[in-house]
DNA sequence: TGTATAATTTAGTCATGCCTAAATTAATTT
DNA sequence: AAATTAATTTAGGCATGACTAAATTATACA
């Protein structure tokens, strides 16, 4: 059984491969907040364990082994984060926090409890897929908001699940997956987005659009 | 905050002063299955920290702040276990390992959320009680199987709650904390015991015995 | 091509929490 | 009371996983 570090680094690891090719040995350590000299030492135990491979000055790549421990600590959070919204009632904006420590300790059993609980749902309440038993995960591309013209309509697919403040603001909002909403404006000069949620006009600058991805676009009544 | 390790040498040293007066260090390893110079170290920390009181070579008592970690840990557990069995259906022999984990990680908000699930629950699935939000426990006196006699009758309080083969097969036999039954017959020279459960006849042996606690014993029907 | 800068790794330290082996203290026998 | 036995504590070590400071390697620029 791995440490709940380890676990950790593997989970971020597969996360920074996700959205952008090498992971440095840097960049893990800062999402990890740690120093640069911590990541190097944790790899060189991974690596011993064949759950990393590394160049020396050219980051670090997960093994077909690494992927499925950090699948399964993936597939742990995000079942929690959905099951303890669903179950438990814990605020959209708390369940991050709360899966982050329980993911490292449920047995394979409550898993198993939890998604049959929940239907076998393949999406957590952010709308971050969930990777199934197997470790297989429905990757569906999603569009930045921030990508969105005036006048096209889409539905919330993802939102970035790390801030707590972001989220409260964003379920204010209503701005939930599955939420569909209409560009009505889209400020020029990088400026600010102006959209219809539900007959609600609600202006959504850059930096919380950066929080946004989007799916089902589409160009419909844009006179 | 403090350590797992610290939080299970407050639980344990609460549960060994409950039945017996003082805490011997080798009984306190013994308990927690480490050996008896680790316990010492152990205990240095947890003085140093004022939560236990300690003479050497004399044994370990709480402070009233160590005992308020022991019990809030102890009420994370039992609540825990008692929301892992109604809300998830992990059976009965498999709560107290789950929850063994997961006391040492839920935030006191999941705490007051399975809480209001359960319905302010008063006992865990064992029969023992949970503490409530304050530390306090009502300790109900409960009489060992092993003191009961011909003919009378009882209701199970509690069962011990660390060996799941034991729990399963208590299970097996219906005994669960709440089941009533009558003794039909103790055997002697500490011989078992024939009960009947629900009109069912069943011979339970010493070391079963001793496992199971019971209440409301009445003389009724002794002729 | 040489030098400055940035990134990474190495080396050595610290706190936890466990271990074993040896020393000390307490309790029991005779 | 002395000696044996049992319990406890001290001393020293190991693995984790973090840290800082220094050394090394890679990259960028002029």
């Amino acid at each position: 059984m791995l440490t709940h570090a380890a676990e950790d680094y593997l989970k971020s690891i597969y996360k920074l491969e996700e959205k952008g090719g090498k992971v440095s040995t840097g960049i893990l350590a800062a999402y990890l907040n740690v120093k640069p000299a911590s990541a190097t030492g944790m790899i060189k135990k991974l690596k011993t364990m064949n759950l990393v491979i590394h160049e020396r000055y050219r980051g670090v790549t997960l093994t077909d082994a690494g992927r499925a421990i950090a699948l399964e600590i993936i597939r742990h959070h995000r079942l929690l984060e959905l099951y303890l919204f669903k179950a438990l009632g814990v605020p959209w904006d708390g369940v991050h926090e709360e899966a982050e420590k329980l993911e490292h300790v449920i047995s394979e059993d409550m898993e198993a409890r939890m998604d049959e609980f929940l239907g076998y749902p393949t999406a957590d309440p952010h709308g971050a897929p969930i990777p199934d038993k197997n470790g297989v995960v429905v990757q569906t591309e999603h569009i930045p908001m921030t990508d969105l013209r005036s006048g096209q309509s889409c539905v919330v697919a993802e939102v970035s699940d790390t801030d707590p403040a972001m989220l409260r603001h964003l379920g204010s909002l209503n701005l939930y997956p599955g939420t569909a909403f209409h560009v009505k404006e889209v400020a020029p000069f990088e400026g600010p987005f102006t959209i219809d949620v539900g007959g609600e006009q609600v202006v959504i600058g850059r930096e919380v659009a950066k929080h946004i991805f989007v799916d089902n676009v589409q160009d419909a009544d844009n006179v």
